[in-house]
DNA sequence: CGTGTTGGTCAACGCTTGTTGGCAACGTAC
DNA sequence: GTACGTTGCCAACAAGCGTTGACCAACACG
C-alpha cells in the first residue's frame, strides 16, 4: 500500500498521475482553512473545491488532521539579518512581514487555527522556534536572550497581524505600510538591540 | 411570552426562581466558549456543565449566537488614566491588562472566539470602539489621533496575550509580570505620547 | 379550591460531519 | 492478453450537532 506520499530517505520518487489531485486537494484545503478555521473548512467542501470525492481526501491523508498538518507548512521567508545595519533591523522587520502577510493568506489562516487546535498551536511555536529565534539569534549578541527577543517581536508582529487582518479593527486597516512602519519599526528595533531592562 | 431577560425600560424585574439556572448556564457557557472555541463549545456540553437539559438553553437565549452574545460581555475595568503621571501610562496600562487577563480567562475565549465567527470579532471591535479607545482618547491632547494610538497599543497588548495565553509560545510564557511590564511599557508609553512619526 | 404561569425534562427531528468499504475504469508490465 | 496496482466515484455508516414540541411538576394568585 505505497500510497501516500514516501516520505524522507528516498529516491527522487518518480512523478505519479495523482500528483495534480494531490496538489489541488492542498491547494483548496490551505484556502479553506484559512478562510474558515479548522472545524467550518469541512473535507467535504476541501474535496468539492479540488473537484473531486471526498474520500480521496482519506486515502491520500488519512483524516483531516493529516490533511491540516499536510496544507500549512508556512516559510516565513526570513531574510537573513546579518546583512543588514544594526539600525535597520526593526524597519527590515517590519517591513518584510508586512509583505509576507499580505501575499500569503495561509499566514491568517494559520493564526485562525493555531488559536482554534492544539495542533494549530503546535505549528505556530515550531515556525516560532526554527524560523524566526534562529534568525534573530544570529545578531543577537548574548545569545541566552535571543528567545526572549524573538517572542518580543512576535508579540508585536501577531498583534498588528491579528488588528489588521484578523479582527480587522478599523483604525489598524488604515494604516498605509509606511505608517505602520513608523509607528512597529522602533519598538521592534528595542526588543532586538536594547539593554535588557 | 415573557420569557426572555426583560430588556431595557421597565421596572427593575424582579427575581425569578430561574435567575439561578440563567446564571449557571452563562457560568458554563463561559468556560466552554474560553476553552474549546465556538464550534467546539456544543449547547449540550454548557448544558451538562450547568446540570440541566440543553432546551432550556434555547429557552432562555433563543440560540447559540444568543448564549454567546449573552455570555461574552466583556467590562475591561480600564482605569481612569487622567489621573496617572503622564510618565506612567505605559506602565500602567500594561500592569492594569496583565491583571485583568490573567483573572477572567473570559478575554482568551473572546480571542478566541472573534479570530473564529464575525459575531466574535464584532464583539472584540466593540471592546476596542467603547472601552479602549474612550479612555486612551482622554490622554491625548491631539483628538483626531486617538484611535489609531488606541489601535496600536491595543495591538502590542493582544499580541502579547496571544503568545502568553493562547498560543503559549515558551519564552513569554516564562516572563515574570515585571519582566513584560519592562519590556512593554515604553512601548505603549511611545505609542500614548510620541509624536506622530 | 381551581386556573394560569413558570421551570424543567424527554424524546425526537433533520442535518452535517468524518470516515469506510466496495466497485468500476484505467495504465502498465509481463 | 491477462494480471495487478493505481485512481477515482458511489453509497453508506455512526455519531454528533442545533433545535423543536409535547408533556409534567411546582408555584402564584383569584
Amino acid at each position: 500500500m505505497p500510497d501516500r506520499p514516501s516520505s524522507g530517505t528516498e529516491s527522487p520518487a518518480r512523478p505519479r498521475r495523482s500528483d495534480a489531485t494531490r496538489a489541488a486537494i492542498l491547494d483548496a484545503a490551505r484556502d479553506r482553512f484559512a478562510a474558515e478555521g479548522y472545524e467550518r473548512a469541512t473535507i467535504r467542501a476541501i474535496a468539492r473545491d479540488a473537484g473531486i470525492d471526498p474520500s480521496m481526501v482519506m486515502r491520500y491523508y488519512g483524516n483531516k488532521e493529516g490533511l491540516f498538518v499536510a496544507a500549512t507548512d508556512i516559510d516565513l521567508r526570513m531574510p537573513d539579518l546579518t546583512a543588514v545595519d544594526r539600525d535597520g533591523l526593526g524597519e527590515r522587520l517590519v517591513r518584510h512581514f508586512l509583505d509576507v502577510w499580505e501575499h500569503d493568506e495561509r499566514l491568517t489562516g494559520m493564526v485562525r487555527v493555531a488559536v482554534t487546535v492544539e495542533a494549530g498551536a503546535e505549528r505556530l511555536r515550531s515556525v516560532f522556534r526554527d524560523q524566526l529565534a534562529p534568525v534573530i539569534a544570529a545578531v543577537c549578541p548574548v545569545p541566552d536572550e535571543a528567545a526572549v527577543r524573538a517572542a518580543l517581536v512576535g508579540s508585536q508582529i501577531i498583534g498588528m497581524a491579528m488588528a489588521r487582518y484578523v479582527v480587522r479593527i478599523p483604525p489598524a486597516t488604515g494604516l498605509s505600510h509606511d505608517e505602520v512602519v513608523a509607528w512597529l519599526a522602533p519598538t521592534v528595533q528595542r526588543y532586538l538591540t536594547a539593554e535588557r531592562p
